[in-house]
DNA sequence: CGCAAACCATACCGGCCGGTATGGAAATGT
DNA sequence: ACATTTCCATACCGGCCGGTATGGTTTGCG
């Protein structure tokens, strides 16, 4: 049930936003009263908390099963922003939520250490990438954690964009912004498509 | 009277946060009560709309301000971007106040139209600088519009990591990041330094 | 002077929502 | 069978804050 409650605040959080939630909307989702959050999580800010929680698990979930089938290390790189792509950008909800904890963590240390724990674990995950793809000889790129950044600050200038640009963040456009990504990663057109 | 509202509004919003600040610190701040502020503003959302219109022109007079003294396209180019760093990267309450209004424009159509022709005239700004320099030949960009979102979209990324490392927006590394910057225009080292 | 409009202070309302108190039902243990 | 813990529903409280009603004070104007 606790899971069940995070991730109906998750779901409700995505599509209105976590100001516009209350925790009995939250309940009547989940199909219980506010009684059973309040036994649960003892605040609000704890639901907020573990729905954060929820969405960082089911996001490296999601990437390991990614890399799982392959062992390429460039074809790897490129699942992995694929899916990023798809899931971080592509989806609108997904962009309502992350923002939302952007702006929570303005004020909120502990749900800024959170999203930072979980956005450098997501660094580091594809410095390792990179890293690898570069000892395989697919990549040529003498700074990658520069690299990274670089490519994880335009992920998140795309998605404030595509707030008011909605289509810049279509479906259609998915092979684009990887492309772009990539690019951005040092790794021109044509490696990328030898990959 | 209204500018002063307007003002003090946007100096709390951009410390405490918009969702955190009531109408009477607004008032308290301006040195009037509540009842003067629903003379001038008919809701809560005018006042924010009002602090959002006074960003917006300020930041235009100082943007006007800082190209005027030099014709030089490519020194106007750079003036620019290192007055927008200092606005909007190196000062933490400014970041405070344009997170908050991005989270906003989720849910609100008005400020989100609002933001976006802000964001549509800085971005006609820098083409239009870019444009200029490429003219003098100074610069080498064949696709600008192209340059200068990718730049704009990295303003946005470096902003919110700021956010939970903001030593990468210390004073110190203003010529780091104006560099940086730079540099994705499509401007390299050497042309920079020869400005 | 007189009058009206602009401007601002005071007091108050009311709804939303986070949080709590309490009781009951189901599961678990002995 | 009984007690205890777990889990959840119901009802309610109370504070915050956006919004309003109203009355007083200044300003401009004929």
């Amino acid at each position: 049930m606790p899971v069940r409650l995070a991730q109906s605040a998750f779901a409700l959080f995505s599509k209105r936003g976590i100001a516009n939630v209350s925790l009995d909307q939250v309940a009547s989702h989940a199909g219980v009263t506010k009684g059973s959050v309040y036994w649960h999580f003892k605040s609000k800010d704890e639901l907020i908390k573990a729905a954060c929680a929820h969405y960082y698990q089911d996001f490296h979930r999601r990437m390991n099963a990614e890399i799982a089938p392959v062992r390429d290390p460039l074809k790897r790189l490129e699942r992995v922003l694929r899916r990023s792509v798809r899931i971080c950008l592509l989806d609108t909800e997904n962009r309502v939520f992350t923002m939302d904890i952007w702006s929570l963590s303005l004020h909120d240390a502990e749900v800024r250490r959170g999203w930072r724990q979980f956005y450098d674990s997501v660094r580091e995950f594809y410095i390792g990438l990179v890293r690898a793809a570069t000892l395989s000889g697919q990549m040529e790129i003498d700074n990658p954690e520069r690299a990274v950044n670089l490519m994880l600050e335009a992920v998140e200038g795309i998605k404030l964009r595509a707030m008011f640009e909605p289509q810049i963040c279509s479906p259609a456009e998915e092979n684009e912004i990887v492309k772009s990504l990539m690019e951005i990663l040092g790794c021109g057109k044509r490696t990328a498509k030898a990959a």
